[in-house]
This record gives structure tokens, sequence and C-alpha cells, in this order.
DNA sequence: ATGAAAGCGCTAACAC
DNA sequence: GTGTTAGCGCTTTCAT
């Protein structure tokens, strides 16, 4: 049998799009601005209308159709939220945090996914613009002009997200990733490594990444270091990717003593490289990663690392969509994991 | 400066919803249907109407309203995906591979997640419903009745993803996980083990899971052995739970020689056991889950087991939806890779 | 090739 | 407490 909106309209039940409230209302002998209150528990009616209304949607099987509903009346439901990638957990983990919060509130989240490309994150603004959100959250402050300008016209809440080195267009959630850059430089320098390599990947797409360094970099200058050596992929960051350039960069420099490498996956690469190789972490080598993976925090040796509030940045941003307020940044920030390999 | 729709109407490109069709319309001195055409690039219109009509919208900053669109005509862009869970890569990735399919397609991903509870699905697959989506997606074939009804009700394609193991509502794209557990059986089996054991996750709520284990279970009886010991927790599968259960097992089960996780994040965090308490594996111990997850096929030693093509699952399963074809069961296996766990 | 007009299904005044 | 009536912004016949 098959489904989907291909038979001719035939019963009421039937036609176009199903039930209607106008259905509804007729097989409960009441007006339709009637069943539209009760069935929205909205306004006040009468016990037994209330129960003539509700038995007539059960026994129709009626389902709303919200786009009328939102058509008809202001705002919509929908929140739209864009992420650069859905390979790496911490974005799924933003949009846990979001959902819960959401749904929590009768909010559906519509999702677009940018590939760490502006132009197509220009083009998901659009199209999720024309879905008229009550709001829209993205990952990032680094956006084309004309999103800029779609994101500041649109007049609804627009939540950035994940990083708070730049200006936003309204309100921000997250934390400074240069700063976040800056904390591991010092770590690996308080710990008395000088002989320090970068591991990254595809900075020209990952802009927080890319801040990451600068910041790790200019703290390292103002410890009067600088890089030893450096590996930068040009893909997306992952365990194999980081496994793998480890292994280049330590056939090339030898004698480095630590890694700061551009985010978990990729250090857990470099870990994996320094077990299977006998490399001893972190005597002979120390490595340091970013956001806490739950891979990274219970390896055999934790993992040394900046642990971000990725759900709690998500469930924030989403709190703050939905209260309406006045912009602003929020700042949600990283916590320094010692763990066992530095 | 506060966005959102707080101001009192202003000028025509203040009013509620910002520009509509008929002030792009008045602009290029043209008909709103003549500018509903040209604007989709439907049905013939002459080349200077055409330009008028694109400069007044770009003039104007006009975004399209799809809400009323949708209403207007019949098929709405929206494709409802519904998962358990955005904790475990896994379904990410689904929603990756989908997400590809629909966004080249002009479509939209709206996104439930009912954390495996099947009232929450229920709940998301009314809420989701109401949106009249193109199609809905939902991981497993697990429901209640009555998302069972509305789903078969609903007049739209449903795709069921990730489990053939029962009965679909109307296309089933996947593999059989009671396959899966007995395919891991069999090679454990195979390779001379034979005190083995099973450490899983909250089965109740992944019902996936719970048949993995039965086909195991099957496929050990099959072979004249049983399970030798088994740990289950009673929460979400995580890392940390793997490496706990495997140490709290080998406490009381100290001659086990094999143990089945129910999954690779479980089963990374018994190998995350072995390597920090020095158990060799595999020759003390071997180790076998399921996904093929990335950190499963890169560690140091990569881990024996079954992966799953996740990502062309949710891509096809668009596909299927788009096609609008007569339902049907896809089969997509998981492949046995042969790690070093074994 | 283009315009006028009738809805799509619902909500929101506004009367009763 | 309840019904009537306008739209919401767009697509879609149907004329022209």
């Amino acid at each position: 049998m098959k489904n989907g909106p291909r038979q001719p309209p035939s019963g009421p039940s039937e036609r176009r799009g199903g039930i209607t409230l106008s259905d509804v209302a007729r097989e409960a002998g009441v007006g339709e601005s009637t069943a539209s209150r009760v069935l929205r528990r909205q306004g006040s009616s009468a016990l037994e209308t209330r129960e003539r209304v509700l038995g007539a949607a059960e026994r129709l099987g009626y389902v709303p159709n919200r786009i009328a509903g939102t058509l008809a009346s202001t705002g919509s439901k929908l929140v739209g939220i864009i992420v650069p990638s859905l390979a790496n957990i911490v974005f799924p983990d933003l949009l846990r945090g979001a959902d819960a919060v959401l749904g929590e509130a009768g909010f559906q989240s519509v999702v677009g996914v940018t590939d760490y490309d502006l132009d197509t994150e220009e083009r998901l603004v659009e199209s999720l613009l024309s879905w008229r959100p009550a709001g829209l959250m993205i990952a990032g402050l680094d956006h084309t002009g004309r999103t800029r300008a779609m994101l500041a016209g649109a007049g609804i809440r627009v939540v950035e997200m994940l990083d708070t080195d730049g200006i936003g267009i309204d309100t921000v959630v997250g934390f400074s990733n240069r700063e976040a850059g800056r904390v591991s430089a010092r770590h690996l320098l308080a710990r008395g490594y000088r002989r320090i390599a970068y591991i990254g990947h595809d900075l020209a797409r990952d802009r927080r990444a890319a801040k990451r360094r600068d910041g790790f970099l200019a703290a390292l200058a103002e410890g009067g270091q600088r890089l030893a050596a450096e590996d930068v992929v040009m893909a997306h960051s992952s365990i194999g990717a980081g496994r793998e350039a480890l292994g280049r960069l330590l056939a090339r420099h030898a004698d480095i003593d630590a890694v700061y490498f551009s985010n978990d996956d990729m250090a857990i690469g470099g870990y994996f490289h320094c077990l299977s190789q006998g490399i001893a972490v972190p005597e002979r080598l120390a490595l340091f990663g970013f956001n806490g993976l739950d891979v990274a925090l219970h390896a055999p040796q934790p993992l040394s690392t900046l642990l971000t509030p990725r759900v709690a940045i998500g469930a924030t941003s989403a709190r703050l969509l939905l209260a309406d307020e006045a912009p602003g940044v929020t700042t949600l920030d990283f916590e320094l994991i010692a763990g066992a390999t530095t």
C-alpha cells in the first residue's frame, strides 16, 4: 500500500491535508474559533463544550496544521540552528543542549549544516529565514556581509555561539577562543616545555581553531618562545588525521617535547600514535588538546585539555533566545583539565 | 540595539513579517502572480518582466515566506527526522547523510530527539506531523501503537532506519541487528574464545542493542556455548560506563577470555581499561564492539567490530523518501572489521 | 505572458 | 462563553 498525497480527494477524512479544524468544529457542533480556543487551551470555555471538542478531535484523529496556525498568528514555533558540521560531536552537543530547552517550550529545531563554508551558511540562513523562525542560533561570529545583513534585518532573535572574539549581531554565548589558546600555551610553558609544536586542521575554514592558534602563538611569544614545528592538514579534524600528522611531524622534528593540537580529535589521534609507537607520554612528549571530549577524559592517561561547556552553551543560547532579552554577550568559560599527558 | 518584532508597524518595510510578495510586485509594476512565477522560475515570463521583478526583490531585500507558500501549495519542503539521541555520534552521522541529500533537493530537516523514550517519540511524531512535513524519517521499528497509527495515517512517506528486524510502516532502510549479534558471536567462536562475556547498556530503551544481544546469545547457543558473565549498566552507553563495567566484570570473573560490548563506546571504554591495567589484548582478553566508530578504527589496536553504514543509511533513506517509491525494505549491511582486539 | 480572484487552515479581533 | 468575519502571504486556476 502506497502512502503519499496521491489519491484523489474522497471523503472528508481523505482530502488534501486530512482533517481540519472546521471538521472538528462541525463534528462537535461548535464554531471554529471555539474549537480553536479549546484545542489551544486558551481563553475560557464551558466544560461541556471543551469535552465535545476534545472528543471530536480525538475521534477524527485531528492533527493541527501549524503551518496555517503560524501564518495566521504572529510567531512560529520553529527555531533555526546552524552548525558547521555534524561529524564532530561538539556540534551535536550544542544541538542537544538547545533542543532540550526548545522542546520543553514547544519549539522545534530546524537544523542546517554549513560544512564550514560561509557561502553555504549564507544560503542556509536565507533558507531558514524563509520559514519565519522565532529565532536563529548559529555557531560562530564570522559570516559573510550578506549573512550578517539578513540576520540583523530579520527582526528575530539571533544567537551566535561558541565564540566571543569579535562583534556579534545580537546575542552571543560562548567563550574566547583566543584566550583558550593562550591558556593552553601558558600551561605548557609553566610545565617547562620549550620545544613546542602545533598540529592543526583546515584553519581557513575553522575560524575558531585559527583563533585558538593565534592566542597560543601570542602567549608563547609573551613567554619568549615560538613554535618549534607545525603541521596543518588540509582536512577536517579527525583522529586519523591527528595520528598521521604527529607521525609526520616527529619524523622531521624528533626534538620537540610538546604538541598543542587544534582539538581533541586530533590530540587523541596523536596520543594513539604515541601508544602504538611506544613514545612515553608525557616524559618524552606532552600532548594538549581542546574540548574535553569523552574519549579524551577517559583515556588511559586522561588528555590534558580545555573542557568546553558545549551542552550548556546550547541550552543557554536557547534560553536567551526564548527569553527575548536585550542583546549582549554571555560567557560560559572553558575549564582547564590538567590531565596526564602534560 | 534590540531586535525582535517589538517595534510598532511603521513603513511598508517594517511591518510584521517584512517585505511581502505584493510589495515586490508593486515595486516591479506587475501582478502578484507574475512576481510569484518569476521568483519561482516557473512558467514563462518576458525577459524584461523577469529582470524587473528580480531587481525589485533584490532592492527590497525580499525573503519569501515559505509558511505561506506551503499553506497555499500542496507540499512542504520540511522533512522530520527523529532520533533517540545526539550524544552518540551514530545519530549525527545519520542526520548528516540525510541532510546532505535533503539540502540538495531544497528540503530542510526538522530534528526531534526522543532520548530513547517511546512516549517522547509519540509526542514528537505528533508535533512534527503538525508541520505537515513532506516525509518523516525515524530511527528504529519499535513505536507505540499510536505512533504507528499516526505515521501510517499521515499520508506522507515514512522511512524507518537502522533496523530490519520487525515489520515497517512504509519504507525501511538498515540492517538486521539480530544478525549483527550473530555474526559477532560466530567471529568470537571461530577464533576459539569460549569464556565469553557481554557488557551492555540500558537494553530496555535501546531496542536495537537488545536485538544484537539476542542474536549474539542465539549464535552462542548454536555453537554450544553460553554467556560466561554479563554486566549491563542502567545508563546510556559511554566510554566511561564501558570502562567501569569491564573493571567490575573482571573483578568477579577473572577467567573470561572475550567480551562482546553493546557498542563501540562501551568497547573503547573496555579497551582503555585494559590499556591502563596492562591487560594483554587480545591474548589475555579479546574485545568486540559494534559500529566501527572512528575512535575504534584508529585505536593503537584497531577494535574488532562491525562497521555500520550510518551516513549511507541516512542518505539512502532521504533519497527513497524523496523518490516517493513503493514501500519496501532496503538493506545496507554492516561490515565485519577483523581488528587487532580479537 | 500576465493579472484577478479564490482559497490553503488557522487565529484574532469583535460582536453577541 | 461562543460565533462571525477578516485576514496571514502565498500559489493556483482561469481569463485575457
